[in-house]
DNA sequence: CCGGGAAGGTTTAGCGGTAAACTTCGCAAG
DNA sequence: CTTGCGAAGTTTACCGCTAAACCTTCCCGG
């Protein structure tokens, strides 16, 4: 039903490998003539190699494998972040001849079993926390970390500028005047992207002169939810806080719905400002002002380089760090209290 | 380096068959005092199965394939439904032992040719069109198709009732009072899946004693920036619409947009209803009042059906159609102006 | 005390491809 | 003339696993 190589071969009366070699591009060991032959035979029976038994013979899949950790849910692919990542490493892979095993991770052997049960070609990890890369212990295969400051050697970090982030977000609400803020954020480990932007964000803010025990943190989950109630009691926990980077966007719409919900007024009462520049930071009234990733960017960096890994292995490599920008949309504001006590 | 089953049987001193047998379950064969003894030696040495060489050998993979058309931008997983899909699927299968391929589809021989090429056990199609499907000949591989009202019997579509979604849409604008009622969606071939609201939608109006006239249609992009130009002319160019019924969120969402940027009020002059209670319907101001999906429900439907036509395979079955109902949050309320002209 | 079956294996023969070593032939150089 | 060598193939062996057929024992009923 399904034509082989060795269909081809007989009726163009070469051998297998004649027929294998002309498939693989190994144009030099054929002459034109017999390329062309063979090429038109295949196009003609429909001829789609079989990936199984490549990947067996040639102990190489030409398959990358996303792997996502799955969180309590189980599920995969709830941060839009992740679903950018694989969605689009799905696309510059696939112009490239190579596929996508999509595969949720619950246990951390599962990486390495999944890499040798699969004779995967290269892999990604998105979500993957530092601690858990750093324990990883993976053979030889090329492997790309997203949005990784880790520092096991064997995974090549792709992330956003995060501590640029943080400093940009400082920056912009020290210089509207404010000089009491909140950071709300997960909790974090060590530095992750999370420290990198809270160190980013407290830099600018020292910078600017604010005093350290006006820049307080609140640990939040980074959902609306969770957004929403800090936002429902901002006022009255924190009255002096008159601005909140949100290390999320989902976060910010959150909190600046519960501020809203509570009474209060975002830029007038306090300014909001998040981290991604997620679809919906343009859908809300008024406009969230965010740290916008260059996504794009950051998926084509990640494929260049296990496409490039996997073909001329070079080994270490530095990590990359993508730039960010501020995009203003109507969050942030002077404070208004703060000013007329400044003023009086 | 990587333990394969001849390893495993010299230790244990059998033959590879046996290994292979404990290995898969199939242990009516084998005595148990040597299946503890295999399958001591395989945790021991850490035996991960090869995959590809189970592929070849019993031409079946354990792999579904995620099938997902790129459209002009060549992207994938843009839409927030494909990915619960995907993700969702990757969940029900791993717990059955099942793998996930991710593959965008540029053209529809592909379809046929990726099933064969990875002897795929089962196909899942996500965003195809039933005009798509209908032109499909896959062999006899399973294959589920999301959203699907496609007459392709091979293809066993599972979906949401969107005609009943549409109709209680049109019913909630009705009962609220309005008499001028706009149909914002993608333009439509046949049924599908936005034929099938609007008709639900109409028919549901017609029911309350609407003008046929009265029940007008707008053909735009699903996209909030669609919205967003809809809702700005819609004042000058329908000034006498008091309600819009949006197939999709992100349009419904940009419909409110344009409204209030336009200088109108929702639900004040323009009550607006969008469809699949995506996150962002909650945080826009006022809330979307929508017709939700059960996602959970499609995605476990779904992968339901394909494990079970995989392991029994039984050949044709019918469609299944997920209930939906209304969530109400806010966008909605009674005609300002008609209800005043009613009553003078 | 022989035929027959179940239990518990083993053997054989691939699945569709590929790497690497080997053949053949024609031709230019020594 | 040989020899040497590149072009164009071919042959061989095997990748890791499985389906299906094939062996042994041992036990039991007739």
């Amino acid at each position: 039903m399904t034509a082989r190589l060795s269909d081809i071969a007989d009726e163009a009366g070469v051998s297998v490998m004649t027929v294998s070699n002309v498939m693989n591009g190994k144009s030099a060991r054929v002459s034109p003539a017999t390329i062309e032959r063979v090429l038109a035979i295949a196009a003609r029976l429909g001829y789609v190699p079989n990936i199984p038994a490549r990947s067996l013979a040639a102990n190489s899949s030409h398959i990358v494998g996303a792997l996502v950790p799955v969180g309590e849910n189980n599920s995969l692919l709830v941060s839009p972040h992740t679903v950018a990542v694989v969605g689009g490493m799905e696309t510059h892979l696939r112009h490239r001849g190579y596929h996508v095993l999509l595969r949720g991770i619950e246990n951390e052997d599962q990486v390495a079993q999944t890499i040798r049960g699969w004779s995967l070609d290269g892999v990604v990890l998105v979500e993957f926390t530092d601690a858990q890369i750093d324990r990883l212990s993976i053979g030889s295969v090329p492997l790309v970390a997203i949005d990784s400051y880790s520092s096991n050697p064997r995974a090549i970090g792709v992330r956003s500028d995060d501590h640029r982030g943080g400093r940009l977000a400082g920056a912009r609400l020290a210089d509207a005047g404010h000089r009491h803020v909140l950071f709300a954020g997960p909790p974090y480990q060590g530095m992750g992207v999370v420290g990198q932007r809270w160190d980013g964000f407290r830099a600018a803010c020292l910078d600017a002169g604010l005093d350290p025990r006006d820049i307080v943190t609140e640990e939040v989950l980074t959902t609306f939810e969770d957004g929403r109630r800090l936002g429902l009691r901002l006022r009255r926990d924190r009255p002096e806080v008159t601005a909140v980077f949100a290390t999320a966007d989902h976060l910010a719409v959150g909190i600046m719905a519960g501020i809203a919900e509570a009474g209060g007024s975002v830029p007038g009462d306090v300014s909001v400002i998040g981290f991604d520049d997620l679809d919906f930071a343009g859908y809300t009234t008024p406009g969230l002002t965010t740290i916008a990733q260059n996504m794009p960017a950051k998926v084509a960096e990640a494929s260049r380089i296990i496409l490039d890994e996997i073909e001329h292995g070079q080994g270490p490599r530095a990590p990359v760090s993508l730039d960010v920008r501020l995009v203003e949309r109507g969050s942030v504001a002077p404070p208004a209290r703060d000013v007329r006590q400044a003023q009086a």
